[in-house]
DNA sequence: ATGAAAGCGCTAACAG
DNA sequence: CTGTTAGCGCTTTCAT
């Protein structure tokens, strides 16, 4: 009942005899091409399916030059923002029969040591996506060496189509949620970069917030401005910065829904309400945004995977270059945003 | 100045025939194998260097028979469990010069059609590392069908050998340490699994709390156990329906930081104080319990990566069947838990 | 210490 | 529609 597994795996020579047809036309049949006769794919399959054959992976790449293998470079463990793009990025890759490689790269160092060797890589993968990643202009020479399609989401980089959001407009639109609620100090927690890797993101988003404030009239001072350096903790001491200045904020505007929970919890600390006394907006949408009712801008990040893995698969069988696109930006209103309790004071002077 | 790319990659042949040697030689010497003249081997590095000539993997799978990559089978991208594992694995397998081959396995669905080409996945690794994964024993023949050595993170799985925590003796300190404090009544806020995937893990806790509780004469009755679903506003569903109850503890223990988070938002919500009203035992000490400064059974995550990758590159290289371990868990003390506010009540009668 | 030669298992022209 | 025949680029005996 329980015969042995076969010594040595079956190859396609020996799925060939069993069916009666030469090399050649098992690997046409199996592989789905055309211009094999029906009833000869039929018995071909049978015959593989009756050995228990399966295609040597290696022995394909070699003689295909095809990897069937796309690289992934990421900060691929810790960050929920490269979690669901690639949630989203796998399911279209697994059905295009695209095996996943990764490269993790969490700051400057592992960058150093990825682009070291992105030429070896290269020849592991057919493409790459490339995940919350930046570099700058000599990097970005190193980066192309690997010589294979990539598609970049997060932000633009090099030559690479990209799958992104405006940063800069969803960030107007959050502060401008606040201005129109009636807030005249409205307060920016960012940072200088999100995952140790030099990022314009913030930097876009810093903007939307200036362009919202200052074409309202209102101020968007650098004492407005603190780095919460996207966590938990870092956001609740940015809060506490903001708090103890000259003319404290009744808004704050934060660039992850972590720092805003950073800065909720400072607040209730010393006895604010959220939103009574302080109001909030969050970015991303993350779990913890739901879970402690955060007004925040939600980005479809599962969906940028998606794209960004559709785009990558074009690329990969000789589709046209395609060009990257922009994804929408929503503003979800929750509990943590209200108009001031008093009258907005008065500008400083 | 600017010489254009050779017009095809140089193979080992054009080492060969640059350094004097045979491709034989070259590839000794390439690889570090003994037998290779000092002499020799440098002139071959050097010619090597000179063409920029990399041994393309696809040709060396092929004719060895080594992928020189290892599989994850993982929940890799959500679970900050995984996430702190890989990292840890990933700088070991990175040394060994292994490549890293996911395989996303997030709830039974995926779990299934991982199963299902499991044998075809194993041709493309030369050993696996299964995280937070947990299979019954039919489904456990298919994962063997793999072929390659194994090494589980979590739990005991099947006959591969595994890096674990006691997670009865873990569950038992953090219930200990509330009853020491004087709690009679404690909480328990778990779930029938984590992950989606049927887990031991949760039971195992359960089985640690409730030693506590009986050993010291307390109640361990089914109206203190609530399931959280491992989510911040299961948490808070929970402890709402435990407070809801005739009995109302004045401590819980939850099976993880997310769920303790969710359970003191929820006593805030009631005017409870935490730790004067309820005490508060969290699971894993990620980052929220850091921000929050949450009470909680510290894992060695990132540590227990790093043992089971290294077991793993052991097997691999043919050492003898490596035994699991067991890793210490660690009570953190933070600002959780106290004794109870009031003298404890009397036995339900 | 080195070389010659036989594959590894499959794909891809090229014929027919 | 199918078969023949070269390779793909490297590793690995087996000699020497």
């Amino acid at each position: 009942m329980n015969r042995p597994p076969p010594r040595s795996r079956p190859t396609i020579e020996d799925v060939a005899a069993a069916s009666g047809v030469s090399v050649a036309t098992v690997s046409r049949a199996l592989r789905g091409l055309p211009n094999v006769a029906l009833a000869t794919r039929e018995r071909v399959l049978a015959a593989a399916a009756e050995l228990e054959y399966e295609t040597d992976p290696q022995a394909s790449r070699l003689a295909s030059g095809r990897t069937m293998t796309v690289g992934l470079v990421a900060p691929l463990f810790g960050t929920w923002y490269a979690d669901r793009v690639v949630t989203g990025a796998e399911s279209i890759l697994a059905d295009a029969g695209l095996d996943l490689l990764v490269a993790p790269v969490r700051d400057v160092q592992t960058l150093g040591m990825f682009l070291d060797r992105a030429r070896s890589f290269g020849r592991r993968v057919d493409g790459a996506l490339l995940i919350d990643l930046y570099v700058d202009s000599s990097q970005s020479e190193r980066l192309e060496a690997m010589g294979v399609p990539m598609v970049s989401v997060g932000e633009e980089l090099g030559s690479a189509p990209s799958v992104t959001i405006d940063n800069v407009a969803a960030a107007r639109t959050a502060a401008t949620h606040l201005v129109e609620l009636g807030h005249t100090r409205v307060g920016l927690i960012g940072g200088a970069h999100e995952g140790a890797i030099l990022s314009p993101v913030p930097a876009h988003r810093e903007q939307g917030w200036r362009e919202a404030l200052v074409g309202s009239g209102l101020s968007a001072g650098e004492d407005l401005v603190v780095d919460g350096g996207f966590t938990v903790e870092g956001g609740a001491a940015a809060l506490a910065d903001l708090l103890d200045g000259d003319h404290p904020p009744t808004a704050v505007f934060c660039m992850s829904d972590r720092m805003a929970l950073g800065a909720m919890t400072e607040a209730w600390r010393r006895g604010l309400r959220v939103p009574g006394d302080l109001a909030v907006v969050g970015f991303d949408d993350d779990d913890l945004a739901a879970a402690f009712g955060i007004t925040t801008m939600r980005q479809p990040v599962a969906d940028l995977g998606v794209r960004a893995a559709s785009m990558l698969v074009g690329l990969i069988s000789g589709e046209d270059p395609a060009v990257g696109g922009t994804a929408p930006v929503e503003l979800i209103l929750r509990a943590t945003t209200a108009p001031p309790a008093r009258a907005a004071p008065g500008p400083a002077r």
